[in-house]
DNA sequence: ATCAAGTGCTATAGTTTGTCAAGTGACTGA
DNA sequence: TCAGTCACTTGACAAACTATAGCACTTGAT
């Protein structure tokens, strides 16, 4: 790749939040702590081989911590660093531009449907 | 897939932006209007194929707008549509979260090294 | 006129990435 | 006792993405 001929963070953001769940596992996350397999089930159904992946690039990435409760029976946790509470402002700004636009997209015709819109 | 239990804009804005290229095809188009070849080189050289799907898929979801401006030879343009241009604000904050969390944690222990980090 | 390079794509292989299903070892509740 | 839970791991597989060539044509240099 010879895209280093300039360095630049947002590109960086951008290629380690596009990965396939990063997102969506970061705003899991953002509501507390969660286990592994619950976190699994809150991002919507990742299979445990991706989520692990993805779980300990995100660590070494320092966007999230590990804590291991009981090595057995296995009880671990995982929560945001403060490096991913931040992207809580990212997260934000999707869910206004989501609102704003995605939902017209996708749904034309059903704007006066109020559900679980807080987050 | 039963993630129907509940309609989230959000994740649905995740399922989209997550794609790889996405983002970096809205960043690109956000300094302006491009042609395919010129898209695909300011993106960073995702291949023809790819784009050419992500492309259709955000034209689609009426992110942007493909005008044919010749066809023999061929010229077309890709320009955000306002739906698009309003993901600015989503790409702003990764830029702001990029540089205040991102360059910390690519590159440690390098901190009195000043490059393009004026924003 | 001819050659090289460019336009916006498309087609076809080939590689990478993500998925599914099953299994591990100790525990919990019926 | 037996199914179910936890946090993963493994291996076979499918889906996604990539590289490369090529099309029909124009432009610019020679």
């Amino acid at each position: 790749m010879d895209a280093e001929r300039e360095y630049c963070p947002v590109h960086e953001a951008i290629q380690v939040l596009q990965e396939k769940w990063t997102m969506h596992i970061v705003r899991a996350l953002l509501d507390g702590p969660l286990g592994f397999n619950d976190l699994g089930r809150a991002v919507g159904g990742c299979n445990p081989a991706t989520l692990k992946v993805r779980l300990d690039h995100l660590e070494g990435l320092g966007l999230l911590r590990r804590t291991v409760h009981s090595q057995m029976p296995p009880r671990t946790s995982y929560e945001l660093a403060p490096a991913g509470v931040d992207l809580q402002r990212v997260i934000d700004a999707i869910g206004a531009w989501a609102r704003e636009h995605l939902d017209v997209v996708a749904v034309p015709g059903v704007d006066a449907e109020p559900r679980a819109a807080a987050g």
